[in-house]
DNA sequence: TATTATTGTGTTTATTGTACACATTGAATC
DNA sequence: GATTCAATGTGTACAATAAACACAATAATA
């Protein structure tokens, strides 16, 4: 059994259940790893079910519609956003990937091959909304994540892998701090990412090299010690240098 | 309509389209773009539909069976080869981008998601043989293929995109060449996937710096001017260069 | 035997990456 | 208000890598 988006179409749950695939796709679902950036660690958003797992937000694919767009709608059902950077990594299409499936003659008892998509969000814009389904939707340090059902914490390795391998050529650090930030928030951003650590100034020098950031007059202040400055993003050069080739990562 | 691989299971051509869908997913297809090299030119295997156009070997995916089996099966079926390198690359989604579509009330004339898949095979070793809808399974040059059906020259596209970023950590050279080649060969693999070429002394300075190559005592003959000396690689420390994240690429 | 196009093997220079040192600053402490 | 502390801002020296380039050797052909 899985968890749905939006289930307005359906007169109650048991409907859903048996009418699902004359809305949906059978065998086949979408899950989302959300990853977000707060307090200096990288953070997933897991759903709880009732009285089980925490899994991946998920959703399913309704029969005129591109799976692009479904993983879209799931995100904002989730979220509450609409505009948030979302990319297809993986397609999970082992026929036992479902350890605690029970067969059910439901359409949603069979067995479904799963697309992976993974979406970076900033944190502080995302309000979780927990599904149906669902007790929970919260944000986990991704070095704490709990046990998952099915292969969701393969699903999210995967995903992070695909991210950090993405670091290079995809626009991860714009879609994950937020507008204003500091040079040593970018740099546990990348660390984190990365799962290693950097030296400080070789960093900031790289990062500068690239000619994509804005210092700003202002300075972070609230913290103890020396207030770092605050930086953004030029977003017409960020997304000129990726698209020219320029290696934004480590 | 699409091209299955075996239907040995069914008693005729009409039992396919009419009890398909017992057999294998419905909605789920897998496309596979074979790569080869051959007369320093990548190569692309295609089929011709009976009567119709080009196209990309493809099949679809039984009901208890991986995805990453069925796309195994599909390939031994076309090439003859069992043991090649396949890597899955990207879920083709869009609900219209089988254009030439007609709706039929099959199983076999709905929408169908694909799944791309690509393949490095060693050209001499692989036997083409069309499937029962095909005509024609012929190799072609990456820079000459025709027109295809529905989006597959956009799959084609993004494996080949795929192939030229994983070129530097997954076996790309050692999956495309014969046994035995020549430093200027490996260099046009490199350059005829990148589509830029190389300086050949930087070129082979590199490759060697690797550790990945063993220069045999023989010389390729036949060919006019000065003989080039043979390579072979070392399959266990290429493996393990991979493993360790020695970049292989350029 | 001379020619030609290609291969084998360097060297030099520029660019990039790595390691490390020291001064500055803002809050907390005495 | 001076001192301490932990973090930030800036810079320099060295190593490793990449890019540009030159010349000798060789196998078929003329």
């Amino acid at each position: 059994m899985r968890k749905s988006g939006s289930t307005e179409v359906f007169t109650s749950l048991d409907d859903f259940y048996q009418r699902g695939d004359q809305v949906y796709l059978p065998h086949l679902s979408v899950d989302c790893a959300i990853f977000g950036f707060h307090e200096n660690q990288l953070r997933v958003l897991l759903l709880k079910w009732k009285g089980g797992k925490w899994c991946l937000p998920g959703g399913f694919i309704k029969h005129k519609e591109s799976v692009d767009t479904a993983a879209h709608r799931i995100l904002q059902e989730r979220t509450g956003l609409t505009d948030l950077y979302l990319k297809q990594f993986y397609v999970f299409g082992d026929p036992k990937r479902e350890k605690e499936k029970k067969n059910s003659p439901h359409w949603i008892g069979k067995r479904f091959i799963s697309i992976g998509y993974y979406a970076l969000v900033e944190f502080s814009k995302v309000q979780p909304h927990p599904d149906v389904f669902s007790e929970a939707c919260e944000w986990f340090d991704i070095d704490e994540v709990p046990g998952l059902i099915y292969d969701h914490k393969a699903i999210m390795m995967k995903a992070l892998e695909a991210l950090r391998f993405d670091l290079n050529d995809h626009p991860v650090g714009l879609n994950l701090l937020p507008k204003k930030f500091t040079m040593p928030e970018l740099q546990r951003l990348y660390e984190t990412i990365l799962g290693e650590s950097i030296d400080r100034r070789n960093f900031q020098k790289h990062m500068l090299s690239m000619d994509i950031l804005i210092r700003l007059e202002e300075r972070k202040t609230g913290g103890a010690h020396k207030a770092p400055y605050l930086y953004q993003f030029d977003k017409r050069k960020y997304m000129l240098a990726l698209r020219q080739g320029l290696k934004l990562g480590w």
